[in-house]
DNA sequence: TGTACATCAGTGAACGCGCGTTCACTGATGTAC
DNA sequence: TGTACATCAGTGAACGCGCGTTCACTGATGTAC
């Protein structure tokens, strides 16, 4: 084996993610992932200085990523809670980290970024639902709610099984929301 | 001190309760609550077993007393919404265990009956919504991913502020899941 | 009322473990001339 | 093309720590007679 990885940067936090995923984040250990990626346990430190900045690091991705499915997903509401829960679904690992802030660095710049320009994202789905007399931001907090309530959830293993088509599941679901507005449309 | 404590099994449970409430649940370890507790460390093993038998105790304890707010709140689902979440920001520790299933013996028999009974509270309240054409079940998977997401979110500290009278938002927020329908009622 | 004895609750020493972090180091790579 | 040198990436030993669990024990309590 050569001396110098290649991309051990990006080996730790591919491996991060799988732990993560699998096992949750109380599992992760620094030491742990630079034995799986074949390398000195000191090794990891070179590339984030402590566990928090590699923690710092996935949260950053995942704010990112999910300010991106928001951005790309249709400007409805029903869009956007369906690309929510599906980031959720399809990045277990980034989505529990995001939500623990206690883990990471609160304060880095690109994290902040990331973080202000999702959260933009979010309430403009949420606008586009017709207005029903409330303050917009409560609806804004009940769409999010909503999403993040059963993307939270299905992670934790409480739902009942919701059959063999996710997607359509969580979009009746999250059509509860004004049924009669959606089935307008 | 006496060589009895009097009532150390439920000194460490109070005690587990508020390193979680103010530490998370990864903060909590069994020779810190005996050192709170005033006792040898190898005290809380002569109570629950070991550590994943202190959480069952806990989760039950959180199943029973959520199941117990649900059946003595009004059988609507606005108000069986408020004392959800209502349950998860006064109890935030029982709250955050119960939903981290690996963390406990989930195969207990007094914290399945629990949950069982919990469960069947819970859909009994989404069942008093007015029908929309939807599966039911659909309609309560919404209900209950609203009230968790809300509650979920709060406990993060990922919502903005919501002002003096949390009862309110959390009732206003829960209304926007059929908003007239509330009007009217 | 007194005594023997069983049971229960808590002790304290010891086990083996994995962890994060620091440190002086060495091997590999790239750049300047 | 060759050489000197700086920089970078990873090593491996060591630190000090807190943890869960086991174990033989002892002090306190309660019960039977």
């Amino acid at each position: 084996m050569a001396y110098h990885h290649g991309d051990l940067r990006q080996a730790l936090l591919d491996e991060a993610i799988e732990v993560i995923a699998s096992s949750g984040v109380a599992a992760l250990s620094l030491r742990d992932l630079a034995r799986r990626a074949g390398v000195s346990h000191a090794a990891p430190t070179h590339h984030f200085g402590d566990k928090a900045g590699l923690l710092t690091v996935l949260a950053t991705e995942g704010y990112t990523q999910l300010g991106d499915a928001l951005l790309s997903a249709p400007p409805t509401f029903l869009d956007q809670g369906v690309a929510y829960v599906r980031f959720a679904l399809d990045h277990p690992a980034h989505f529990e980290v995001m939500f623990r802030p206690g883990l990471y660095h609160q304060h880095d710049p690109s994290l902040t970024a990331a973080q202000s320009r999702t959260s933009k994202a979010l309430y403009s789905g949420a606008a586009t639902l017709p207005p029903t007399g409330a303050d917009p931001r409560i609806t804004g907090l009940a769409g999010w709610s909503m999403a993040h309530g059963l993307a939270t959830l299905w992670l934790s293993g409480a739902l009942p099984d919701l059959g063999s088509d996710p997607d359509a599941a969580i979009r009746a679901i999250l059509r509860e929301l004004r049924p009669d507005f959606h089935r307008r449309a």
